[in-house]
RNA sequence: GGCGGUAUAGCUCAGUUGGUUAGAGCAGCGGAAUCAUAAUCCGCGUGUCCGGGGUUCAAGUCCCUGUACCGCCA
């Protein structure tokens, strides 16, 4: 049995993600969580919420509350919806979990002990009003080459120039307004990847089998000028784990939180101890240390593009340079963006679908269908309503659906809700089990190498041929002269319901329950023999006409969304 | 500005290491069937593969260049 770690990249606690944010990270994460279980294998699925830094800090102040409490209400509310959209994490932890606290500050204490972190005194801006130093990004002022009046600390949005905060002019907070600013020194610890580049590069090399997105950012940021730069892991802020070097305090460096870019992916880790604190499971270093069981474990993370740099090298920096036993990742599939329809998503603009909206307007099922059999694998993809309307009507409802409509209502009234006896398989029949043995070997090559979008297209082939096969087996033709041969036909089309449900699970996971339901079984096997799984509803089994499966979006409904969901314009 | 990505049928997208008449689904047109959520099944594609050069016996596929759109720049 194949062991699997699977994380999703972790969500920002600010704010509910976008359908966007979901297909590049979470969703598919899902699907080949689920269909690892399905096959038998063991899974340990993590994600959690990602919750340090200044953006969570001003939008628990704007909403009036303790950061504590904004956090813990806000990774309730991504918690709800992620149950909603049925992303089956064994745990969802929080990046400011006191195991996160413990295990961030290990690695930094381990770092320190090899040499491969480094003190480094800069100047930064400082508000006296806000009582805090500011991010680059929090200070606007005029912009001293173009003289753009709202440029930013960073760079120059007018004029793309690079700037540093002390060039501007006029500079104020861009949190209270103030103007009463001034350089002050601080001190920072730095990662120092720098040392660790060749290190690192053999590693990627080592990695033939990844997707080019993921290699040639991970090599740009490699050999992009000087090569990678040490990186700072510390920032003066309030909220965030406390600079410790292990459990030891860090002279000079009180008061200081690790900057959210270090903490938020050992959260990977810590999520799995959250997950054995919390009673769901019993021993977490049997996934993520070499030395203690997890030398057999394949860990695959899923995230969208922009997360690829810290996953191929912040990351692991922290986790060879620790020169302890930690798993890494084997393999990372990478996302590119989800477009909408003709724009990007804005959450500032209310532009696009937001998790929340989207349970409000459909079951799970649709969404998740939709977005994986379009999701953005080899570039970025784009939602449209009619193009949404279309597939989920045409494959779920038409295709599908209807599929299970058919062959339960002509059973009903010929045969009553039993599985009927008599006959047996003819050509036709076996043709059919041939063509979905094939099938099924490619639907499962497919999720295997996690091709999400060729995955969800032979998916389709395999509801479809159990139209084409009832098209050719014609039972409404042949009960007329046949009534046994008509039996076995039926009988045949009874257990590929069943069938569509275990397969289509990783997909659509409500349906599989509702499938399995109607059909009165609990046997959710996979069909490693499709033959036998095709029997597996033996004549005389009873099972009950399940409800419309999928409904159809009627154009009405269409036109009422787009309109809602178009946000404020320009 | 630097870097990266994308550009293929009305729409959404496949096209493996360059190799016969460039593919799928949807939409559209025609037909069959009538068990079913007017669902299903079969048949039908003359597409400057973004433009321009080049390499090659052979280029959607490699190289150069131009254009457009998108993203990232800690």
């Amino acid at each position: 049995m194949a062991r699997h770690l699977i994380t999703s990249a972790i969500p920002y606690i600010n704010g509910i993600k976008h359908l966007g944010n979901l297909v590049g990270s979470q969703l598919p994460a899902d699907l080949f969580a689920r269909y690892q279980r399905g096959r038998g294998n063991e899974v340990l699925f993590l994600c959690a919420t990602d919750e340090h830094g200044t953006p969570a800090e001003l939008a628990a102040a704007k909403a009036g509350k303790p950061i504590a409490d904004y956090c813990t209400e806000m990774h309730d509310v991504q918690a709800k919806i992620a149950d909603g959209f049925r992303l089956s994490f064994d745990h969802f932890g929080r990046s400011s979990s006191p195991e996160n606290h413990a295990l961030t500050q290990h690695f930094a204490g381990v770092l320190a002990d090899r040499g491969l972190i480094r003190e480094v005194v800069e100047n930064q801006m400082y508000s006296k009003a806000d009582g805090r130093f500011l991010p680059d990004r929090y200070i606007e002022g005029t912009c001293p080459n173009c003289g753009f009046e709202s440029a930013r600390g960073d760079q120059c949005d007018n004029c793309t120039k690079q700037l540093d905060p002390v060039d501007l002019l006029n500079p104020h907070s861009t949190i209270s307004g103030s103007t009463d600013l001034e350089m002050r020194e601080t001190k920072h610890l730095y990662l120092c990847q720098s040392q660790m580049k060749d290190e690192l590069e053999a590693w990627i090399d080592s990695k033939a089998d990844w997707p080019i997105l993921t290699t040639s950012i991970a090599k740009k940021w490699l050999n992009d000028g000087d090569g990678l730069k040490d990186r700072g892991i510390t920032r003066d802020l309030d909220w965030g784990i406390p600079v410790k070097k292990g459990t030891e305090d860090w002279p000079g460096m009180e008061g200081k939180v690790f900057y959210v870019w270090f903490d938020a992916p050992i959260e990977y880790i810590a999520c799995a101890k959250e997950w054995v604190d919390t009673g769901k499971g019993t021993d977490w270093q049997r996934w993520w240390r070499t030395d203690k069981g997890a030398d057999d474990v394949r860990y695959t993370q899923f995230m969208g593009k922009d997360n690829v740099p810290f996953h191929t090298l912040s990351f692991p920096a922290t986790i060879l340079g620790s020169g302890e036993p930690w798993k890494l990742v084997d393999y990372i599939k990478s996302f590119n963006y989800l477009n909408y329809d003709g724009g990007q998503f804005s959450t500032s603009r209310g532009r696009g679908v937001f998790m929340d909206q989207a349970l409000e307007i459909l079951p799970a099922d649709y969404w998740r269908w939709w977005l994986l059999s379009h999701a953005p694998e080899s570039s970025d993809a784009e939602f449209t309503w009619e193009n949404f309307q279309q597939s989920v009507n045409k494959d779920l409802a038409d295709v599908l659906g209807n599929f299970v409509s058919r062959v339960t209502k002509f059973c009903r009234s010929k045969f009553g809700e039993k599985v009927p006896s008599g006959g047996t398989f003819g050509e036709t029949e076996q043709a059919l089990i041939e063509e979905l043995t094939t099938r099924t070997r490619a639907y499962e090559a497919h999720m295997e190498a996690m091709e999400v979008r060729k995955s969800a297209q032979e998916l389709r082939a395999i509801w479809v041929a159990g139209n084409e096969y009832l098209q050719n087996a014609a039972p409404w033709s042949t009960f007329k002269e046949d009534p046994d041969k008509a039996a076995a036909q039926i009988r045949l089309a009874l257990s590929l319901i069943r069938f569509y449900a275990v397969l289509s699970a990783p997909f659509i996971p409500d349906a599989k329950d509702a499938l399995l339901t109607a059909m009165q079984t609990d046997n959710d096997a996979w069909p490693d023999d499709v033959p036998a799984a095709l029997a597996a509803l033996p004549p005389g089994h009873a099972f009950t006409v399940p409800d419309v499966t999928f409904r159809k979006i009627t154009d009405a409904e269409r036109e009422d969304w787009q309109e809602r969901f178009a946000g404020t314009r320009d």
